[in-house]
DNA sequence: AATAACTTGCACACTCGTGTGCAAGTTATT
DNA sequence: AATAACTTGCACACGAGTGTGCAAGTTATT
């Protein structure tokens, strides 16, 4: 077992820190737990170690556990969704909707896992409850749209938002499947966003091109290995 | 091991019918096997037995193996939403969308299963296969819509039925995960399935209230005891 | 070059689920 | 009441995955 924790040692001899290769390890690690979960949500330790080109022990020198693994998946996964979609506010309960879309499409991989995970796993209530703030800003913008007559009124703004979650999560799904263009995607999990939101869809075209902030640019870059991108095999 | 299967023996004396109970028992583990599969798309033997009231080893009487009671669960699953969805036919595309989610509403847990199976197990490929009538019959709906444009054209069809079936099973996971009663049920799927089509919420509202077939009533009747509303669960 | 950090392979104990055999019960059916 | 159909409990073999110990290798870092 190999100590991985960041807290320096207690007295005498300073330990020479962390090697920057098992650093880089631990990353391969969570890229391909990431990406082989998501093929198969009860993938062994072994798969995802030669997917990240490591020997299933050495992961051990990671993470004490398998849930650990996981664990620390849900948490990235939690964060980075966290990250992209508190900072949304916008005048236009719609677009903030879009953008929520499209900042979603931008974590797809994490998205998918975090979505997969909230659903089975034992951690189930506790990524649910991880993934409340992120709910509770999506309840948020749709009771303001609500108010503002901007989205629709016969579904009840609770029973909105996470339907409109769960068509969002699902197109996800649909898009990765069908290995779809980054800038399609983009446009739609905007455009099916705002469609259950209850706009027609010319509204919701006419309202994305409409939109500077709802262009494809800037996306608030990632700075962990961890990104929706990575290929999460090596070797 | 008991036999079950229904051709009748060889010769001699003839061999005393399968008993009633038996049969019974055969569609409790059905249904156990439904609802515990819900929960936990991994549920072993033992919980799906004691969610039917019966030991284990009583399972392997009626099929000889786990992926036979899957397999089973495919089929009937399968048959079932065919049945539901096949027979829909209707000038206003508009409608016959709108009444896919009625029906699938109707279905709701046998549509669950049925759709986790299609994504995980062994057996993605056969369920997907399987369900490949339904998919181009919901194809063909929304080909017909986008040609009398009552439905959206800025998604391709293909993509576009895909979509709705992901938003309206989802739909379905809410639902049931929110106990949501069966009327406020059937009026959701509904117009989840046509905003994902397109329409806006007035739209499709208007439309549902104006066509009288989709109204809540005589929902073709199940024949089975796999019916979508049994407790599945006894003693 | 020396050292500590890391990886690896192998062996092992353990858990959990599957599938089977069999003997002893129950119970529907005739 | 007799009989075959069915259920049950126990035992076992088996496979797959997890978690651990240890000794022998690599390799980054000083």
């Amino acid at each position: 077992m190999t100590d991985t924790s960041t807290s320096p040692r207690r007295a005498s001899r300073p330990p020479r820190a962390r090697r920057r290769d098992a650093a880089e390890n631990r990353l391969a690690i969570l890229d391909a737990a990431i990406s082989e979960l998501n093929h198969n949500p009860d993938a062994s330790l072994e798969t995802i170690a030669s997917a990240a080109g490591l020997s299933r022990r050495s992961i051990y020198g990671h993470f004490s556990t398998r849930d650990e693994l996981i664990a620390e998946l849900n948490d990235r996964g939690i964060a980075r969704v966290t990250a992209a979609l508190a900072p949304i506010q916008h005048a236009d309960a719609r677009v903030a909707l879009a953008l929520v879309g499209a900042r979603l499409w931008s974590e797809v991989e994490d998205v998918r896992v975090t979505a997969q995970l909230a659903i089975r796993g034992p951690r189930r209530e506790i990524v649910a409850e991880g993934l409340e703030p992120v709910r509770r800003g999506l309840l948020a913008i749709v009771r303001q749209g609500v108010a503002a007559g901007q989205l629709r009124t016969d579904i009840e703004p609770r029973t909105l938002a996470r339907l409109i979650e769960g068509a969002a999560v699902s197109v996800l799904d649909e898009a990765v499947r069908d290995d779809i263009s980054y800038e399609e995607g983009h446009r739609l999990v905007m455009l099916v966003a705002l469609s259950t939101a209850g706009l027609s869809w010319r509204e919701a075209a006419e309202l994305i091109d409409a939109s500077p902030e709802l262009a494809l640019e800037a996306q608030p870059e990632a700075s962990t290995s961890l990104s929706a991108h990575s290929s999460g095999a090596q070797a």
